[in-house]
DNA sequence: GCCAACGTTGGC
DNA sequence: GCCAACGTTGGC
């Protein structure tokens, strides 16, 4: 059962660009070779690590991740390759992740949950009649992976990005410094920042 | 391979 | 609803 949790699509209709394009577009390099090189190195033994998943709350709440079966979801649908990378190549079982929900009143980090399965192909990209098919992913050299995130628990408080935009020692986020990810590394500093956020006040 | 058009995310 | 950011597509 495939749930859409990223890349939701709006009904609503987009304008089409118009403003000239005037930069050049850094070029693109593997993924492995970029600024995201260190979340791909090696690992110490037992290692953890960190990320950061948005969700919208209408589409799929921390809450709905409790409601559901094993308190387990597979986190399909993504359909960006940054993302895509970080789901294929980054996360690994144990790694912890917070869930973040996006377009919400308030955005911000609402809980905590764990990779239970690293990435493997994702499903909704092979059937036809998902809305999110991709007919350029086959499943002998899939494009699209997910993995599969269980709820552990709630942030004592939400820590809203309000919150997260004003302090200090996270202004290097990747949540606050990429746009438009809907998955991106947490680093263990900044993991430990927001749990403290958490639990103030 | 370049780059303009187009599509999407998500804050505001 | 608007639009900045930025990824993808496709004509050439």
């Amino acid at each position: 059962m495939a749930v859409k949790k990223a890349a939701v699509t709006k009904a609503a209709v987009t304008k089409a660009a118009k403003k000239p394009a005037a930069k050049k577009p850094p070029q693109s390099m593997p993924y492995d070779q970029g600024k995201w090189a260190h979340v791909f190195a090696p690992r110490a033994p037992g290692e953890t690590r960190y990320w950061l998943i948005k969700s919208e709350p209408d589409v799929f709440s921390f809450q709905d991740l409790q409601a559901a079966p094993q308190q387990t979801t597979q986190w399909d649908s993504v359909r960006n390759t940054g993302a895509r990378n970080f789901l294929r190549d980054g996360m690994k079982t144990g790694d912890l992740a917070f869930y973040y929900h996006s377009n919400a009143e308030p955005s911000g980090i609402v809980g905590i949950c764990e990779v239970v399965r690293e990435g493997y192909p994702d499903s909704t990209a092979l059937d036809p009649s998902h809305d999110y098919y991709d007919p350029a992913s086959v499943a002998a050299t899939p494009t699209w992976f997910m993995v599969d995130v269980r709820a552990v628990e709630p942030l004592s408080r939400a820590v809203t990005l309000p919150e997260l935009k004003a302090s200090d020692e996270l202004r290097e986020m990747a949540l606050l410094k990429v746009s438009r990810l809907s998955v991106v590394p947490v680093t263990a500093a900044e993991w430990q920042v927001v749990l403290r956020m958490s639990r103030s006040r």
